[in-house]
DNA sequence: TCCGCCATTTCCACTAAGTGGAATTAAGGG
DNA sequence: CCCTTAATTCCACTTAGTGGAAATGGCGGA
């Protein structure tokens, strides 16, 4: 292999399936069509090589090519997969009927996601709001982790040694208030241990509080509950909290027998 | 490589990339998790090299590992690659909204869909009924092709030679009634050629009603209206066809700007 | 309509990345 | 504690994969 430099991921790993899977995450929310030139780009991978993965992905069925275009869209595969993992779920398969009746019964919003690399992807988000529950399905949908109750439940769920390499990388991305963030991240994570949950105001006006759930043989799960059109209040954040505290409490019991 | 027989992809294509998503689609709905001797049999791939690629998956985050049962399971990841394709989809931003006016207008479920291989799947299914809305989203679910107003739809808005490909493979797989079969496939094919729809009852006491959609530089994608608890009659079919042509005609409109 | 430009794809020489059977290790059951 | 069963690592082998260079093919401008 001509000037093929020396496979990092050694003696376990495949590269070209590495690869492919860097294109397909190449395509984003809100992207459309990637051509071959662009996803050299975004990936930093030789374009030949590119062109040869982008056919490899159209011939699984994970891409549909546009021949008028020369460029690639995600195929639907993708969601069929991406459904496959939400039916074999066992935590959202206990807990998602627990989610939807809980939201009706408090009349606030109620999300479960995991975290896929520096970000939060939720699992299920019930919108308690009609005119919320109208909008696209959130599944799948991403938040940043350091930012958002979910985030930093999640963080404090998992294990210390994860935890600070996650920190690592979030200062290295911040583009300022670095510092700031951090002890913020670190108070919410205090705050978990202290009183079983966090609450943060990440986007104007929404109260979230968020628990982490940790389970044997499943990846840490954070749990929240939120409220749009509020001011945020101690007295508020500590009423949801209170909800959230009894409802993990249900949920743990329900997944326990798994 | 020792014994490694040569790889029929040829020239292009890569043969680990094809291989790692096979073991992703090994993972299908109501399946939990999978150990590799169970991807080995399903994948027809050698244990050893499942091992080296589930590993690679793993490090990708498109699996995560259960240590105690040395199985794996998909990870967060596939959901949040699959939030993107529905969120890049041209077709599911224009005509999503417009589905959830007209399933409220007609009282009627309504679906989209595109093909898998030989499944069809669900990009998204507006339920009318408060009741069935509450359930888990569909989007992702499959259905087979051959077997549904929607699959029959597609096949007649695919070209032909796609078709007949098709229909032998359904031929190959089905295990009874295979004849009579196909030709229920072709006569749902020509209705849709002389009246614009065809209608199915795949389910029992469920009347669905569906119709291609055409255009250039996108998959085909079928579109449908169906109703629960029915009997079905040509008079209802007819009156649903009517609705579903006078739907499709203005998503091909609002389309039709792109 | 034809020409020149730019992006994509194909070609090609090269070899390390990937392969699969065998050996080894680890887990689970009696 | 040992034995069985399955997953993982080892290893010799060589082809599948690589990336730069050349060829191809759209596309816009004249």
């Amino acid at each position: 292999m001509a000037q093929a430099r020396t496979y990092a991921g050694g003696v376990d790993g495949n590269r070209s399936l590495e690869r492919g899977i860097e294109i397909l995450r190449a395509f984003r929310p809100g992207v459309d069509t990637l051509g071959n030139g662009e996803i050299a780009e975004r990936t930093g991978l030789p374009r030949s090589t590119v062109s040869r993965l982008t056919r490899t992905l159209v011939n699984s069925g994970m891409l549909d090519e546009v021949r008028l275009e020369r460029t690639y869209r995600l195929a639907a595969s993708v969601i069929s997969i991406g459904h496959a993992m939400r039916t074999g779920s066992p935590v959202l398969n206990a807990i998602g009927p627990m989610m939807r009746a809980e939201s009706a019964k408090r009349r606030l919003n109620v999300g479960l996601a995991t975290a896929d690399r520096t970000m939060m992807v939720y699992l299920e988000s019930i919108r308690y709001s009609p005119r919320a529950a109208l909008r696209n399905a959130v599944a799948g949908q991403q938040v940043p982790m350091e930012l958002t109750s979910l985030g930093r439940a999640y963080l404090a769920g998992i294990a210390a040694g994860e935890r600070e390499r996650l920190l690592k990388l979030f200062k290295r991305r911040s583009t300022a208030a670095t510092k700031a963030l951090l002890t913020d991240v670190r108070r919410s994570i205090a705050a978990v241990e202290r009183d079983g949950y966090c609450a943060v105001s990440w986007q104007p006006a929404v109260l979230a509080v968020a628990t982490p759930i940790v389970l044997d043989g499943l990846p840490v799960y954070a749990l929240n509950m939120s409220l749009q059109n509020v001011d945020r209040s101690d007295a508020l954040a500590s009423e949801i909290g209170a909800y959230l505290n009894a409802f993990a409490a249900k949920c743990k019991e329900a997944l326990a027998g798994r």
